[in-house]
DNA sequence: TTCTATGCAAAATCTTTGCAATTAG
DNA sequence: CTAATTGCAAAGATTTTGCATAGAA
């Protein structure tokens, strides 16, 4: 599924859903559509402010992440410092996971069949019908890593 | 080490720290040894009111529960809901992670050795120094599906 | 027309900070 | 005595809600 498919798809089931359109929305989901990483709803906030299409109010952003929260259509994602974030409910073949650097925040995504598999082998012999599976790594980044170390590293 | 241990590790700790001991972090660091999975400030909050120690401000308890990550005493958890949760950081043979109900909250631990052997062999190929990694799996714990679904489960 | 969508402002919730009094070392 | 600890109240930050207007079906 590509990006337009996906804001494409997501009126789709709004719209079966019983909701009108709106152009806050509308500029949510655009915005959401060419996002590949997860953003937070202040982060929505200014990047629509600073876009050709129009701002959006706070409220709106909070009650539309939660409508399309309820309709599976974005995941909500806990990387650190009590702040959700959002972004689109990938396909299978697009889903990921995030890297959050500890010094500068920085947020990215990664995947690993590995990993995946371990989760799927899991989730039987737990006493939860898992459904969704989040998994975070915290660290420090390349960039934050060379200003603490400007020096080779040569053992002790 | 014993949850005892833990709490007189803490101290120590803290005491090579430079830090002093004070009655509400005293009561703070007992709570934390007796619970095995991670609790939200307020739950803390609450804990310690209703029980014969003391109870404690909220403000002394976020500030002694960020000393504490200061110092890798305690380990901050991100389940869901932005609400942070807390708990004593465990050492090799206690690590853990979270299954959480979407449905009624409820926050459980598991640990699974092939989770974590994927996650290690994952740390070296990410452009991330990793230190630290969570996982949360979500879905509906067996008391909220016995709810939802009243029937036996017979394959349609 | 009827119900949804949206903005604005107020409220609620969680967390942090300033300040003064207390207490450990 | 000096610095850390703690409580209280006020301030911050994020998220939610109430209400009125605008807009889609």
């Amino acid at each position: 599924m590509s990006r337009e498919d996906w804001a494409e798809q997501a009126e789709a089931v709004l719209s079966a859903a019983g909701r009108k359109r709106g152009g806050a929305r509308r500029a949510l989901l655009e915005l959401l559509a060419e996002e590949r990483c997860a953003l937070t709803a202040l982060e929505i906030e200014e990047a629509l402010r600073g876009r050709p299409g129009r701002p959006v109010s706070r409220a709106s952003i909070y009650r539309i992440l939660d409508q399309l929260e309820g309709l599976g259509l974005v995941q909500r994602v806990e990387t650190g410092h009590a702040m959700v974030r959002y972004e689109r409910h990938a396909g299978h073949d697009e889903h990921h996971h995030h890297l959050v650097c500890e010094r500068c925040g920085l947020v990215r995504p990664f995947s690993d069949p590995g990993l995946e598999r371990a989760i799927r082998n899991l989730s039987g012999r737990v006493p939860l019908a898992v459904s969704e599976h989040e998994i975070v790594l915290r660290g420090l980044c390349r960039e934050c890593l060379a200003e603490r170390r400007p020096a080779a590293p040569t053992g002790s």
